[in-house]
DNA sequence: CGGACTATTGATTTGCGTCAAAGATTGTGG
DNA sequence: CCACAATCTTTGACGCAAATCAATAGTCCG
């Protein structure tokens, strides 16, 4: 799962890819709303998303959650840990969550040993944290049906689930925390979600999404799948 | 310049210095509001900024823009493109800028060479985007006044100019700048800059900030300096 | 079956956007 | 070095999007 995930994003010799293959792993179940990684610990492993919606979370002193980042399955959702174990920003499930732990030290000797495996696992955090920089201007400039129209088309291409017009997807997730995600509060999100159904542009509820009419609603999220840099890297070719 | 920013934040021998004292640098003067990456390109080379004030920016179909980050002198702007060339956030001179040019193909063969440099180019993107992510935070969760302390509290800590009540330091930057920042429009960052003069908190006068009570300052701000991780990390100690 | 969380809807308030217009600054070219 | 253009700062009036308060069903889980 992991190594598709890198590979979506880095070319991998097959010698690199046994290399990741035999890393060890320990399988986790959590609820929802449970803490999977907390605030103020230091890590000794990164988490594989296997199966559920995960989140990422900052608070503020007041108490107000905000969502920094959802993770699907096949997401390593905190890679970065390796190199900054000191957690800034607890780990959340949304829905119930089969998590794969992976110590670090395996991690760095992995990278240690092949260059190209610490490129590819540089590069990571660096896409993941290209669509945390999306989400910056989705908070920053757009209103509420834009900013749910843009969360639902990027976890679409994400999952790889687009079809031309009408399609589903799994996405459990509640309407208070869709509004952690987006900025908005629940009472917002829900008139803001039966504006996008009356539009016919899609419809949530709460285990899947339904995309109506996918060319008008990535018109209407302005979305632009550039940022999600879907073509691999070669970190094996010399640069010029 | 580079390598004090590098050894606030990862642990390098001697060697390792030298070996990143030894690279080759372009200096480059830019104009403000000038772009000094810009988007759809593929870079060849990465961005060290030695004076003034750089922000990474995204904007909306529609032409609203937002700043993703903003860029002090020692920030390597755009490290990043090492691993991600193509250019999803283009970078701007806010004010008059002195950039040095570091080009790829040497940041990757001393990342190759030695190991712990790799690790520490790893956490200097990973630490740069806990830093995107508190914007998230702030744009998602924070009210006008709260969000311009939090980048002035920001700022002042990155710099290293904080003092215990009142100090000044340099912020060269315009209102509707900084309303490209926190994502608010020109007219509204004015009266919030009056409130903060008001209020005793804060002055800015386009060339530099003055804060004028910095405890009340970080409490508006609901500031918490942890995330900008401070303390370097050793990667040349073996993990248990 | 009970308790907790979720979905939905209405009424009201408020923060921020928007429009407009007058000075103040800054930079540039003649 | 001055004049003009462009940008920035500041202020007022008004409108809208979203927060907030409140209350009722509905749904899931143990």
């Amino acid at each position: 799962l992991f190594l598709a995930r890198l590979m979506h994003r880095s070319v991998l010799t097959a010698q690199e890819q046994s290399a990741i293959l035999a890393l060890p792993t320990r399988a986790h179940i959590y609820a929802p709303r449970e803490d999977i990684v907390s605030m103020a610990q230091t890590t000794k492993h990164s988490c594989l998303v296997g199966e559920g919606l995960a989140a990422r979370f900052a608070e503020t002193a007041s108490g107000n959650r905000q969502s920094i980042a959802l993770h699907i399955p096949g997401d390593m959702a905190d890679l970065h840990s390796v190199v900054s174990p000191k957690v800034v920003t607890p780990l959340q499930a949304f829905s119930r969550c089969l998590i794969y732990e992976i110590p670090h030290p395996a991690l760095r000797r992995i990278a240690t040993e092949y260059p190209a495996i610490a490129y590819s696992f540089w590069r990571d955090g660096i896409i993941d944290a290209a669509i945390v920089a999306q989400s910056v201007l989705n908070l920053g400039q757009r209103k509420a049906p834009a900013r749910i129209a843009h969360v639902l088309c990027e976890i679409a291409t994400r999952i790889g689930a687009v079809r031309p017009k009408t399609f589903s997807f799994d996405f459990a997730i509640s309407q208070p925390q869709l509004g952690e995600v987006v900025g908005l509060h629940a009472v917002h999100v829900n008139r803001t979600l039966r504006k996008l159904k009356t539009e016919g542009l899609a419809v949530l509820d709460g285990k899947k999404a339904t995309v109506l009419d996918w060319p008008a609603l990535i018109e209407r999220a302005e979305f632009d799948p550039a940022y999600l840099q879907m073509e691999p890297l070669d970190f094996h070719k010399p640069l010029p």
